[in-house]
DNA sequence: GTCTATAAATGGATAGAC
DNA sequence: GTCTATCCATTTATAGAC
């Protein structure tokens, strides 16, 4: 499978499932070299370096996450449209889940991807208060200016951590870590819902506990 | 100043201080000597390596939190007196925030810090649990059981990664930083306050700003 | 493109004199 | 308690043959 594919791209691969799964800082050259079979030699043949491994598979992950990020959502967003969005969010994320894990070594120690990664959060931030503005507009939620700023950072940090936090407390499977950090975010929107529209909230956690709940264990 | 201090304590004040300016990746043992002006060899009579200081650090850190979250709070807790609660909890994590800005990394490596650290992060858990059941049931919160679980867990988010969300946006002034989470968390519960409570948040943002000008820049 | 072999660099650790 | 000198392990990186 992966092995019918160019050892270029095999590399980037490869390094990308290691640095996810063992944690970037402890995923070294030889340890990609032998993961895939290959020669320590072949691989710097190919990239000059882990560095600039890192920053291939970065420029992927800002490309996707910038095109969904900066997708033109409907006019008419309405709460069950967001709880979709958020979740393809949190699989571009999850797929690239190692620099979430490092932040902020791995900005430290790379200061273009550094500077990239904040715009990112830039964009997480601005993309958060229009749907917010949107949701508001449409009589959808009931806040005030000031406090969709408050809450677009609330949500960014939420989006951006919640990788983290998960790992941390207990082993969740990935499906369901990111059902649950769409329920986390959707919680932090739910106290803002206008009058008439809080039934949503309890329509979330309903669907929340069935995608659990249809999980296989 | 600190060269009153015996070694072994001039080697704990400085390490913490290297780990939370540099990062504690970057930092070596060797840097750590250099920065005391000792020989590496006098490090390695006082520590075993990098990790026993670290751990050294870790139990510090351990103790002082945890004797702050379990603080027996007054019945009668307010929410002024949970701001002030809030900061002091910043405090303490902004004074060893090097944990914090490499948690699953350091997780991963040290595994007794790791079992420790998810026993104070059930701590957070349970005291900000407590707190929001004490306030509902003094009718300051107007919440449901099922919420506070989720809204305890969006407040141990922010209070967990504040440090790093900050640093990762703009370099913010430690105290700026400290302020700004409180603030931050301030606006998690706010949406819940029961009516007529609702101007305390108003408040808080007053209380706030006022900080924030008061600061020198 | 790929391999083997080996060098260079770094960081962690110890022995033994003072 | 402290220093110098040195060693060992790991990781990064390159040269040259196939």
């Amino acid at each position: 499978m992966v092995n019918a594919l160019k050892t270029r791209e095999r590399i980037i691969i490869t390094s990308l499932e290691l640095f996810n799964n063992e944690g970037e800082p402890n995923v070294t050259t030889v340890d990609i070299a032998n993961e895939l079979d290959i020669s320590p030699g072949n691989l710097y043949y190919h990239f000059k370096g882990k560095e600039i491994i890192i920053e291939e598979i970065f420029s992927r992950f800002e490309k996707s996450i910038t095109e969904i990020l900066s997708a033109q959502l409907d006019d008419k967003v309405d709460i069950e449209d967001s709880w979709f969005y958020l979740f393809v969010v949190f699989e571009e994320i999850f797929a690239y889940r190692f620099f979430y894990y490092n932040l902020t070594d791995i900005m430290q120690r790379y200061d273009n991807i550094n500077k990239k990664f904040k715009r990112i959060i830039k964009l997480k931030l601005s993309t958060a208060n229009t749907i917010l503005h949107k949701l508001t507009q449409a009589s959808m939620l009931s806040i005030s200016e000031d406090d969709i700023e408050v809450l677009a950072n609330n949500i960014v940090l939420v989006l951006t951590y919640w990788a983290s936090y998960t790992r941390l407390q207990k082993q969740l499977a990935d499906d369901e870590a990111m059902h649950s950090g769409v329920f986390q975010v959707m919680s932090l929107v739910a106290p803002h819902l206008a009058e008439g529209r809080q039934g949503f909230y309890e329509e979330c956690r309903r669907l929340y506990q069935h995608v659990l709940n249809d999980r296989v264990l």
